[in-house]
DNA sequence: GTTTATGCAAATTCTTTGCAATACT
DNA sequence: AGTATTGCAAAGAATTTGCATAAAC
């Protein structure tokens, strides 16, 4: 899903309000294909407050929109969710790649993650798969 | 690794102090058998400065004493390294169980991660494979 | 007009550094 | 004795809440 208006309708579609804040902040996941920290949205956009910044993700993160990618920094991360509702199957389970050389963290959609023999008694509900390493444009 | 005796051989080794509060923290560390954040250092231990466990942390992350669980939190959590040095392989690869229900994160020892086929040109150097769900004490 | 979102102020929590005093070897 | 560690002070960054104003529907 890479068409704004979809966005909007999705955003309609939870009863958010359409606001130049949250289509930026989404244009701005679209655009940079990677994982965001809300210091990059800071950043990108100095003229919206940083309360508002905040609360557009958390919004977006109640519906879905974004999910939080697990990271070693203790700073939380951001990723638009795939939000292709032609499939049936929730898509909750992410592959990301975290560069150890330009410190981009990447979602791989391509990749699945095998399945994972777990002890007897643990319930999946989601899997994550953090690789570190060194990504294609920096190798 | 489960005896105090080898973990003060470990922090010699490094030229580590044995240290009351470096002891206390690998203690319960292996005690508690689950990822820990550093407040909860700091709750169980408020007679040492939250500087001080933060230190301790840094210098055992140093060493890979202990190491970090990546999550989605946005607040550092660590997890007591395997140090069984009988492995010739590194253990840099993790499994790690998140329980939906008591919150809890466990390493998965025994969980291997699968070989994951990642696109041409990534070169990996460590998995991170986050599962969330309930686990065995609370389903 | 009603309700939601934003901006500002401010509190809280988490992370980090400097320095003098203390403890370890 | 010499060096590493700790505690205290304090700064910096990240997260969170309250409330009045402004914008969306």
């Amino acid at each position: 899903m890479e068409n704004l208006e979809e966005y909007k309708k999705l955003l309609r579609s939870h009863k958010l309000r359409i606001t130049d804040c949250r289509l930026d902040v989404i244009k701005y996941f679209l655009q940079e294909n990677r994982t965001l920290f809300q210091n990059d949205l800071e950043r990108q956009f100095p003229h919206y407050d940083r309360v508002t910044l905040y609360r557009t993700l958390i919004s977006f993160l109640k519906y879905k929109i974004v999910h939080q990618i697990p990271n070693s920094t203790g700073v939380a991360s951001y990723g638009l969710s795939n939000q292709d509702f032609t499939q049936t199957e929730s898509n909750d389970n992410h592959t990301h790649f975290k560069c150890n050389y330009c410190g981009t963290i990447k979602c791989l959609k391509e990749t699945a993650i095998p399945v994972v023999p777990l002890p007897v008694g643990y319930q999946i509900d989601k899997l994550n798969l953090i690789v570190d390493g060194i990504c294609i444009d920096c190798s």
